[in-house]
DNA sequence: ATAATTCGCTACCGAATGAGTAGCAAGGGG
DNA sequence: CCCCTTGCTACTCATTCGGTAGCGAATTAT
């Protein structure tokens, strides 16, 4: 099972270099890894329950996130399933601007291609 | 040339419902998306000095970064080249942040992983 | 004017990643 | 014991990625 994540300061998909910012962005840069970081800043959930909150993504890739995400210190397991790390919770905060910005770019997008 | 790009209001890669984060995280969890946000955020670039400074990503994934980010309305060609667009500019702003914050979560995790 | 270089971009192809279904081992309840 | 849920892996096939080669247009050099 080859499994590549990003880890910092070195050499990953897409960056040579494994400066943090670009290691970062490789890891976010997966299918639903920001997605479940945003479903985690809600609560702990269980995989199951993920998968739900993550319009039924495939538990394959839900899966391989939650390792990456794991091995890079944003999710951990406890009690009551995956939660974010205290590391993960900061970004998760760093995040949330983004809900209410998507809402207001969804819009104009919406508003620039009706009226092209 | 099937090309999807993610478009808030109805289904995308990985998002069935449309919902505007959603759409937002499909497009930016996509290789070099937030790289290339990223670097234009330092003013606008060429195609060629755009591939520099993104660690020489292929032309192929860079045109198909930029047409999707284009459609999206992120990203626009000006005189100087690629350029952000107001709400492009708007987006890299929130992303600022994680600049500071990828170097101290590297530094961590090196230290982690060092005393484990 | 011609040659050489640079630039933006596309075609192509092997390799990796994706989605999706099926299903198994472990744990709890009846 | 049987049945259900939970967490997760295996397998298959479509899409995407990464990289090289190279084309037409513009720019610079001679």
């Amino acid at each position: 099972m080859m499994m590549k994540i990003p880890t910092p300061g070195k050499p990953v998909r897409g960056s040579k270099t494994g400066r943090p910012i670009m290691v970062l962005f490789d890891l976010l840069g997966r299918n639903w890894a920001l997605g479940v970081i945003w479903q985690l800043a809600d609560g702990p959930a269980t995989f199951r329950r993920l998968q739900e909150k993550c319009e039924l993504v495939s538990p394959t890739v839900l899966n391989r996130r939650l390792k990456e995400l794991a091995v890079s210190g944003l999710v951990e397991k406890g009690a009551e399933g995956y939660q974010l790390t205290a590391t993960g919770a900061e970004l998760a905060e760093m995040l949330k601007p983004l809900g209410a910005w998507s809402g207001q770019w969804a819009a104009d997008l919406a508003g620039d291609t009706a009226e092209g």
